[in-house]
RNA sequence: GCUCGGUUCGUCUAGUGGCCUAGGACACCGCCCUCUCACGGCGGGAACAGGGGUUCGACUCCCCUACCGGGUACCA
């Protein structure tokens, strides 16, 4: 195998959690790195959870963060079919020749019955495994318990001596016992081919070069070598991943609420901020750059910067990264980005040049920005005048009051109503009176907004408001300074 | 229980026997800037799980213990 060819093998469960799309963005930027080929392939055998439109928002996902797949059941490919529900009939016959060369055979034991054995078993605190009961029974029983009808499953037929090894690109060689291997099963009685069989077989017929999946099945590769052995198969390279953990104990789950990919766009996540994140939880590149486009990845993706041990997703630093892009947005990007959020907001009237200065270095996500800028479309009348008091500005009520006496006549007459107009009237007034602009601007401010803490000033606030709004609030905080004073 | 794997600041991680007085980033704290909050700039505290070896010298190699995770299905 001269080509890397990996694969993602996503399942269609109507949502795409953001540690599955990680192993999607792993196996992709590995064969990316190589100039290898990338297949989606669609593991859809559990039928019985068939959820419309699933498979359709992978390949949104996909699409949608940039991951272009070379082969997969909407652009064909040489492998095909990429949907394993149209393999089913794919994987017997390959069960039979092993049953043929005596690495497989039947088993007719019910499943009853070795349920039952198991938790004997386990009640005596041993670790159950298959006897090989029906390896051993007589060529002629078992001619009449099939000719009986009697359904069975083919089991792998696992040497019971001797140690088996596998090697991992990131965990090195792992040796086992074959004394600890069960014989599991490979066709279940209803026909259809178990997981780890028809993962063996597809990705064989696939060619793929590397299997990249999740750590969980680690076990599982010693009985897959075992099976390509069998078959005399070239066994690919494997690369088990590490999952992402929510927190020491837990891997992220659906439960956790938002743990898929849409999840976080609908919070207002920017998908390069989402790809660059994931990318880097359990991969490093190896020098001290963070920040990565999903091409600069596919360049600096290599295997030796994967992680052994699982890595605790941090949402802290995903909205770091994200605000890093936010702030990186020109200012019509962020305008569409955040528009949605100022019609929830109430604001969508306002001018989205002043918005966008005053937000863009703000907003870390985009859900944010409502709470940011509640004050805008309506504020609270009664505000504590507490407010006025702000130490390092110099400013009580007492001065607020002088202040915006001193400043509402002038805003009145004030020819045109422009930031320009507003700073020059302001910042002059402030000079003039040999006041420190704080002790100016805090009081108009908290008068316009009702709450200490806005993004953006006075000026920019004033902007936003108009000057009808602005007026009508200044001089209703003023009446309640007045009549505060007695 | 058995078995496989993992373990560096709170978190993501660098580190492959001397470059480590253990580096970076997020978070946190402080200062500067400043009309508030941010942005930005500067600075700070913060880690090799524990114990034995091996070695002139261990974060790095070996063993043991602890803790965490995976597997132990006719699930994937």
């Amino acid at each position: 195998m001269t080509q890397v060819r990996t694969r993602f093998a996503p399942s269609p469960t109507g949502y795409m959690h953001i540690g599955n799309l990680r192993s999607g963005l792993y196996a992709y930027l590995f064969a990316k790195s190589q100039g290898g080929k990338f297949l989606l392939r669609i593991e859809d055998t559990d039928q019985e959870r068939f959820i419309d439109g699933a498979t359709e928002l992978i390949y949104r996902t996909l699409k949608d963060v940039g991951m272009s797949w070379d082969e997969g059941p909407d652009v064909g490919g040489d492998y095909g079919p990429y949907v394993q529900s149209e393999r089913k009939a794919m994987y017997l016959p390959y069960a039979q020749m092993l049953i043929k060369s005596g690495h497989a055979y039947r088993c007719f034991c019910t499943k009853e019955e070795l349920d039952e054995r198991r938790a004997a078993a386990q009640a005596k605190g041993e670790t159950f495994k298959y006897d090989k009961h029906c390896l051993h029974m007589d060529e002629s029983e078992q001619r009449e318990y099939m000719a009986q009808g009697r359904p069975y499953v083919i089991r792998q037929n696992v040497p019971t001596e001797g140690t088996t090894s596998f090697t991992d690109l990131i965990f090195g060689t792992i040796t086992v016992n074959n004394s600890e291997l069960d014989d599991n099963v490979l066709i279940k009685a209803d026909g259809m081919p178990t997981y780890n069989f028809a993962n063996v077989v597809d990705d064989h017929l696939m060619e793929i070069s590397h299997v990249m999946r999740g750590m969980e099945y680690l076990a599982s590769a010693p009985k897959y070598n075992l099976l390509y052995e069998a078959f005399g198969w070239e066994i690919p390279q494997y690369i088990h991943m590490t999952p992402i953990m929510r927190d020491a104990q837990h891997k992220l789950s659906k439960r956790d609420g938002d743990a898929s990919y849409e999840d976080f766009i609908n919070k207002g996540y920017l998908k390069e901020a989402i790809v660059n994140y994931i990318a880097l939880l359990g991969w490093n590149p190896g020098d001290e750059r963070e920040r990565f486009t999903l091409s600069e990845l596919c360049e600096a993706f290599s295997v030796q910067g994967m992680s052994k041990s699982p890595a605790i997703f941090d949402p802290a630093k995903l909205t770091w990264l994200n605000a890093q892009y936010i702030r990186e947005l020109d200012a019509q990007e962020f305008t569409a980005h955040a528009a949605p959020y100022y019609k929830q907001a109430g604001i969508a009237h306002m001018n989205s040049d002043v918005l966008c200065r005053i937000l863009q270095p703000r907003v870390e996500v985009f859900c944010q920005i409502p709470d940011m800028v509640d004050f805008l479309a309506s504020y609270d009348e009664e505000f504590d005048l507490e407010l006025f008091t702000n130490k390092k500005s110099k400013t009580d009520a007492d001065v607020s009051r002088g202040v915006l006496e001193l400043v509402l006549p002038k805003l009145r007459e004030l020819p045109e109503w422009t930031e320009d107009a507003l700073h020059a009237l302001l910042m002059g007034t402030a000079q003039a009176q040999d006041m420190k602009n704080g002790t100016l601007l805090w009081p108009v401010r908290i008068a316009m907004a009702g709450k200490a803490v806005t993004p953006g000033g006075a000026i920019e606030i004033a902007v936003l408001l108009g000057r009808k709004e602005t007026l009508s609030r200044m001089e209703a905080a003023l009446c309640r300074l007045k009549a505060g004073k007695g």
